[in-house]
DNA sequence: AATGAATGAGTGTTCATTCAT
DNA sequence: TATGAATGAACACTCATTCAT
């Protein structure tokens, strides 16, 4: 049993995270293959025994990126609790990612745009199923008559998703109940509102 | 005056235009100046008589992409009309520019970050007013009990904003009426939430 | 009237003839554009001013390398000497290029095969039409009852090249009459054989 | 001695096999050692336990393509024939290795000046001993009048090889006799001439 | 008001080679 | 008899920038 375990899975994930964290912090044209290398304590060339080339590097770490969004609502949608708590966990789901794993969020958000439109495909078609998944909630608050009638569903998941993740541009938090406190605090705007009721 | 005024001043929006453009499409670093000069029908020198650096282009771009937002809100803040109705203003005022110059607006937010320090601190100091403006009139709502005594302020102007600035992302509308109709409705979402009163 | 004219034209064969001297020594893939740039005095990325890629530049000289041997052997077919006269004159002219530009004859005949498809063909083209101006000149002399009447003019078009190809991997000649010579001592073995009459 | 021999002798051959096509089909520098490896499924760094380094398995394929034209002329040389009848006998000879290894020969042809100096001489030593092999037999033909006295032997030698390697550039053959016909019409070429006797 | 010609630094990528296993 | 992991050097090519004209 070796003291440090370099097997492929771990490793891999290592890259990955370098690479995420770069991108991230660089944007994808603004970031070098050595940026990455160095931050792995490798030389330039050795990042290439792991990716094919930079650009698939980014696509991995945008799929990695969404996917976890993708299926929280999922799990969500399917669950037996009103339109109104369905959004409120939702946007507490949509928190997790944007906390534990912040750099691959980003990338995902920033960066998307810069891949070729092969790459860019499946990437988008996760994120427009998510909006999906959302919009549907809106819905069945409307048909229910939990949320306003007027309701335009469409927009208020848009408007759902920009406040969400606009948190990714100021939140730096560290422990887990500064951003559920964040999340519960942004479900009361969403849903009542900012006006004395 | 002459009728029609072929000298510097047009010129150099033309300039700003094109480095407006070709940023907000490309990125900055994803940018080359010769993708400017083409747009412009010049060639790769040439634009260098223009601007000094491409880097001084990119803090022109971001300094006029948001004087705008904070001109406006200040004019806002000091009329004399309720809280409610200054967010409800002021989220109408956020359309405009992002309706009538996006390049502009979308080179401030995504590619800002780019400067050296020198170069963003006052772009970040403007950004920093605006927000700060914002702000006061949450706490003058809260103030006159418009708004709920509980609310945070600072979290629902940063809400406030990430909803508004994420239309950037999926707004490419060609009418005035278009985003006066979007401004609307996010602000009834924002003041009286998305439930049934 | 300048010293030293730099002018467009002159400037760009001087790229050519660089490119060609280098392809024909070290070979396509064993050139690199440093090793033109050296040759012409200036910085590996200054050719890029005048080339779009290094095939590109390939590709070039290919064509210029074939062109001279088309052009010439077209002129004797349509000149109305025998056949026999025609052969030998074609020896001649195709020794001219290998003696006034070796390095573009010999790029064209070793490296042009690793020219992409695309850019191959026009290259392949000219050789061809060459081949069938060559193949006709034999058919001429059979049907004239001047060759051979068994003789297979395929065979004997693809072994005239070959033989006069063959010069570039060994001459190196300074003045036209030695050229000359061996055109004629060539002509007399194709068409009359080395066996005493 | 086993039937099968798959020891290293037979392994050694198909390493050597998978280098010349490659080095033949991509030229010396256009061919990687991951290209020989892929045709030999292996990994890359596996070829390093066959051959010591890159060039070590051109100069390799170059002996080998060069040793069978050296051998077959000096028993030809030997025999108890006319001059003529030793051209003819030597270009039929000549023919087999394009036939039967024609990579071998290709990288040897085409190849060979990308050896370095140390691993160049004992195959150009090879070369040279099988053109004055040649250039004896011409020699005499003259002598004892068979050939015309007034033929400049070295350059025949060159003529008659540089006609017989031209083979190589079109020549994709299957069957054996196919070879031979090019080999006998060749040396009436050469040694009747293409003219009406 | 712009261009032609160049440069110096850097970028992504390839590749021959090494070495522990 | 190979492979996984890496390295160092090179490579084609791009780009921001300069400067004489």
């Amino acid at each position: 049993m070796p003291l440090t375990d370099k097997s492929q899975p771990k490793r891999q994930k290592e890259i990955m995270d370098a690479a995420a964290f770069v991108f991230a912090h660089k944007g994808f044209h603004g970031a070098s293959t050595k940026d990455i290398a160095d931050r792995l304590g490798i030389k330039q060339a050795g990042i290439y025994y792991y990716f094919k080339s930079k650009e698939v590097a980014l696509s991995e770490v945008c799929r990695v990126g969404v996917e976890e969004f993708h299926d929280r609502a999922r799990d969500i949608a399917a669950s037996d609790i009103s339109a109104a708590a369905k959004i409120t966990a939702t946007i507490a789901a949509h928190m997790t990612p944007i906390h534990e794993m912040p750099d691959y969020v980003e990338v995902f958000h920033n960066e998307r745009r810069y891949l070729s439109g092969d790459a860019r495909k499946p990437v988008t078609a996760l994120a427009l199923q998510y909006e999906k998944t959302l919009e549907d909630m809106f819905r069945e608050g409307v048909a229910d008559k939990t949320f306003r009638a007027d309701l335009d569903c469409r927009l208020a998941t848009l408007a759902l998703l920009g406040l969400c993740n606009s948190v990714l541009q100021w939140y730096r938090g560290e422990n887990i109940s500064q951003i559920n406190e964040i999340a519960r605090k942004y479900a009361e705007i969403v849903v009542g509102g900012v006006r004395q009721p």
